[in-house]
DNA sequence: CATAGTAATAGGAATCATTACTGGTTATAG
DNA sequence: CTATAACCAGTAATGATTCCTATTACTATG
């Protein structure tokens, strides 16, 4: 893939943050560096970015956030504030017992625990 | 809330299959019944019979389904077929150690497993 | 039964996120 | 330096979902 000025500020955007930003999100950001960014840009290089495995893509509802934290893991959403929380909950030892009991061979698990964080419980 | 026969031949639809519907299938199959039923009814309805708990939606990727197992379930995807099994893997003590662990108080995890069913190994 | 009041509907326009297209620009191999 | 394939900005198109409005149909009551 060849360099790109834009691809290399959009993943410095990303993985500047701890939030899960949207595409949308991403795309007002990037423009404080490349003003004159497009918004079809910032799709086609996040979606490069996943591909690459630089990022990982998460649906929050009907939405797609973009995650720089490519390593196996899981998220805490509260429900009052839309926090969304990256924790590791899902083992080696899930996967190879979903792999017996239902003869499915595993490549990812995506678990969102909805419920309330403990500044709104 | 009032009757009517539109909701009632849509909550019908969703519960007489065991694949996840999207709206559209189900505006779809619905139109056999009330041939000008209209999108909108079907959307509006899906979300009265969700807050109704006669039905939960689920994301897949950035589109919604519809199920009517309210019974607390997660799914297993596969890549190759775009099947979307029901199963049962999230259990009590996954829940009190989440709330222990994180002070998160969870009301419900969305857990998706993807990956090959045995039919595509 | 008739009807008034209100909830629900059909149909279509509007919105939101995302993708596709087009003509011009730029990185980079040779 | 130059050719050219990859990339970009801008914008149109798409697909899912929601919103709007005039009309229709439940249902409680006289």
């Amino acid at each position: 893939m060849r360099y790109s000025h834009q691809r290399e500020a959009i993943k410095k955007v990303v993985q500047n943050t701890n939030s899960h930003p949207t595409a949308d999100w991403v795309f007002n950001q990037t423009k404080k560096i490349i003003p004159n960014i497009s918004l079809g840009t910032v799709y086609r290089n996040l979606k490069r970015l996943e591909e690459e495995g630089e990022m990982n893509t998460i649906y929050d509802g009907n939405i797609a956030r973009y995650d720089w934290n490519t390593e196996s893991h899981d998220h805490l959403k509260c429900k009052e504030c839309g926090d969304l929380v990256d924790v590791h909950l899902v083992h080696e030892e899930f996967t190879s017992k979903v792999k017996k009991k239902f003869k499915f061979d595993v490549d990812n698990v995506e678990m969102t625990v909805i419920g309330t964080c403990s500044k709104h419980a």
